[in-house]
DNA sequence: GCAAATCAAGGTTAATTAAGGTTAATGATG
DNA sequence: CATCATTAACCTTAATTAACCTTGATTTGC
């Protein structure tokens, strides 16, 4: 999975050289800001996973800069930082709309812990409203929600696992999708690997198929199948 | 606004009682705990706004609690308090779903900061999904606060397990409810695994929902149930 | 080089196992 | 005793395993 990027805004320079050059070492991409005032503009055209945000800014300061991104981007989680100890600032953090909140001196690696929690917390939260739920194979069509896979005259009604192989099949429609990658996905575990349950549903799958001439599950031997389907002319 | 009430999970008898007693000082609802195992029963019939949880209780431990705790009840925000110092822990905390970790010892106002905010915007989530007394299943109208589930003809009156088990699925319906998930909410416990009794219970709507056609139960063996219902053109 | 032998990955089909369904009987609770 | 919840006994079917077959790659002998 790509790691996470991460927008930094700090303005003391020997802390935020530090952390960045950390977090970058840990494969994260960062981009720092000393520049409160420039933040807005560039989310603009940035997306990243996740903020983190130093209190004690310059010109203005971290509570308003908070509330301004999340007007902006209110799915976009925010750590604040601070050097600050009274409750009442948590409180005032809290009230920005932040996410969490870490004291300065703060441990590094408590705070990427913190980053993947909230990241993961909102890319899954988008993952949920994106994923569509019907796709187009050939002239089939996968209804993932229902286990359902209809062509203009029938109607297949499939399995739990019938269903987690075809999904793993079409996410990588077109390209290769490793036999242990469909051994871990589906069973969660690959000393299934020899075991013959696998090749029992490529084998049901593609006695479904057998209708549409342009699709096909193609062995690759000793790596994986390969979905092959018309790519859909939209 | 009432206030929240927080269930205290917490073995130390000293610190437990200052904790409980300061919250309660502040107006909030406590109940402190010292036995992990008594939990998940508790939180069959009572629900707090929010869990605060020692990792190091006697028996079992709290990842495995939470984990529980999170099967059951997957709204409900966990707040982790712990001595230990490790960043893997913290790792293991988040897995494990829990929302917030906070290190002892711990300043008694951050931990009312943080509860506020793990309350507040799980109870923000809820409000979304507007927790309606009545909804429309079908040609059906399941009406939860007594128990009744109508036709155009007829009326079933629904016993306590009938109605949980219904609500648990359309809840869900027209996407995946997990086995397992069912038998935490309704039993919570899942050691019902081999019994029938939740079968019989879906027997008996599946006989209900037999007027409409457009209505099923349908089983993903290995996984859980699919509530299939006409979507309902508002 | 090259064909025959070998071997491992995967395919096929049928049998087996285990998850879930059905019904009736038994326990609990008011 | 009447209702609801659970268990028991038996049945059905999805999921898995077993047994055997096919295929393509690799090795071996010449």
């Amino acid at each position: 999975m790509k790691k996470q990027s991460i927008y930094y805004i700090e303005d003391e320079p020997y802390l935020g050289k530090i952390v960045k050059e950390t977090l970058e070492k840990e494969g994260y991409e960062v981009v720092w800001e000393t520049d409160g005032a420039k933040v807005l503009n560039r989310l603009h055209h940035w997306n990243p996973d996740i903020c983190v945000l130093d209190i004690m800014l310059p010109n203005l300061d971290g509570y308003t800069l908070c509330r301004e991104i999340k007007k902006m981007k209110p799915g976009l989680p925010v750590i604040f930082l601070t050097a600050k100890i009274e409750t009442s600032d948590l409180v005032k953090g809290f009230e920005a709309g932040g996410n969490d909140y870490m004291r300065k001196p703060f441990s590094i690696e408590e705070l990427m812990v913190r980053i993947e929690y909230h990241a993961k917390s909102s890319a899954a939260q988008e993952e949920e409203e994106k994923l569509e739920d019907e796709i187009q194979i050939g002239k089939y069509r996968l209804k993932r929600g229902s286990y359902e896979l209809t062509t203009p005259t029938d109607l297949i009604r499939l399995s739990n696992r019938d269903m987690e192989v075809l999904d793993t099949l079409a996410r990588n429609r077109n390209h290769v999708t490793e036999r242990k990658e469909l051994l871990m996905k589906v069973w969660g575990d690959d000393s299934y690997f020899n075991s013959r349950t696998l090749d029992v549903y490529i084998r049901k799958l593609r006695k479904h198929f057998r209708e549409d001439t342009r699709i096909e599950i193609v062995t690759l031997k000793g790596k994986g199948y390969l979905f092959r389907v018309p790519e859909l002319s939209h």
